[in-house]
DNA sequence: TTGTATTGGCGAACGCTGTTCGTGTCAAGT
DNA sequence: ACTTGACACGAACAGCGTTCGCCAATACAA
């Protein structure tokens, strides 16, 4: 039968893709691309799928489920964390930075913090990230055991801190207000709500509104990381006095 | 128009329910059942409604949406933990059996805990822990700023290692196996496969492959806690050496 | 006692999700 | 030139949270 010619808006649609244009890279960037525009909850296959112009089905030959796009997205955003060469005389800086560096990758990634909770770290980066904290805290003279611990708790906390963060970004976002009066109104109706509370049943917590709405996000997150650090200062001088802080 | 009486196998059907069977604190307790038998994945407003002889619209009448269901479900568990009164003297060792007993709580209900860390906490039964742990800091001497930011750390803390502990006990119940075997299994695996990382690459990890995969899940969680225990007391320390630890 | 307003129960449906099956179609290997 | 194998993908399945609209039963007013 007679081939009816593509009307040429259809022309757009697939320009040049006769085949096989979808690979792995491709789906897990373009995960990651809905998951900082719109969010962890946008980021579902059909949604890759349509931004690919095609369909769910399609991902399945290259991603065995979405558990594992996610942790390819995952292990992508663990890549732009930066791990520094152990110097033993800096060692609990180096520890600070890394840490901090990873906190300011979640952020500028949103939500995928809730992937990084839910995680058995093994995928090539977490591995990476993990060896550069062994390394550093060995080379301080931190305990092995001691430094073992360590490097689990600290993922535990960033992963979760990143994730308490993204709830309220997401919040904000879903607001519709900018970041700024948005923390504001919101600071400002907890502690409204916590100044209301019944005094006879909560006595400290209405005594001391000002202090536990005053910190913001970062405030919380350096104040928890430092407990941590002097803990394991604390440790790490027990042990043997050779290293220094 | 005549009745047409009930024929007698429709009267199992709902046996002495003519109205009003259902309420709030109904659905929050069965789901909290659901929640304990078979999980949080398991918990959907449909299930509850089918344990309840109905249909999911139902629910509505007592309750917002999933959100508020999970909320009061969530509160309920918190009710379980127990806060003692402050006694100045032992606020150290209060602060850390109130944190252990909030452990103990979540492990009883699997994973309650992804629900707690994707909430700010407004509910009674948050307030009363919060109301309690500030109790015991400041009647400690710990500085009111200070034990503000304790409070929402330990919350954030207690959470997150419960919920990386659900995880776990989730893949120990799909897999069938018991505990015990489940948990040799699995740290076998996991030991095996860090034992065949590249060592040129991995050095640090190789070496230590022992130390890394030794700690139980208890472990692991008071290391994390007296980490941030003793960063307080130091904290404390600074700020006012009248408290004793 | 009768009439009415309100509330809760609930079947059906909407739009969404992850995943699988079967079929089609293209590209490379023999 | 033909076969083979891998990938593309439409359609469908089962399940999700939520809403709509109707029905029945209760509570209250007259």
């Amino acid at each position: 039968m007679t081939e009816i010619p593509s009307p040429p808006w259809r022309k757009a649609r697939r320009p040049s893709a006769p085949r096989t244009v979808l690979s792995r890279d491709l789906i897990v960037s373009t995960g990651l691309r809905i998951l900082d525009a719109e969010g962890l909850d946008a980021l579902s296959m059909r949604r890759v799928a349509q931004e690919l112009g095609t369909g769910p089905a399609s991902l399945y030959a290259h991603v065995a489920n979405k558990e594992e796009l996610l942790d390819l997205v995952y292990d992508q955003v663990l890549g732009e964390i930066q791990v520094p060469e152990p110097e033993p005389g800096r060692w609990l800086e180096q520890l600070r930075e890394l840490v901090l560096d990873a906190t300011r990758v979640f952020g500028a990634h949103a939500d995928i913090a809730r992937v990084g909770l839910a995680n058995i770290p093994t995928t090539p980066n977490a591995l990476r990230i993990a060896e550069g904290q062994l390394a550093i805290m060995i080379a301080g003279g931190v305990p092995p055991k001691t430094a073992s611990l360590m490097v689990d708790r600290l993922g535990l906390y960033v992963c979760a801190d990143a994730f308490e963060s993204s709830l309220y970004m997401n919040r904000q976002r879903t607001s519709g207000k900018d970041v700024e009066s948005f923390l504001e109104e919101t600071f400002g109706q907890i502690g409204a709500f916590y100044r209301a509370l019944p005094a006879d049943r909560f006595p400290t917590l209405v005594a001391h509104v000002d202090d536990l709405v005053a910190a913001d996000d970062r405030e919380r997150f350096e104040f928890g990381l430092d407990l941590m650090l002097r803990g394991l200062a604390s440790y790490a001088a027990e042990a043997g006095p050779t290293s220094k802080g």
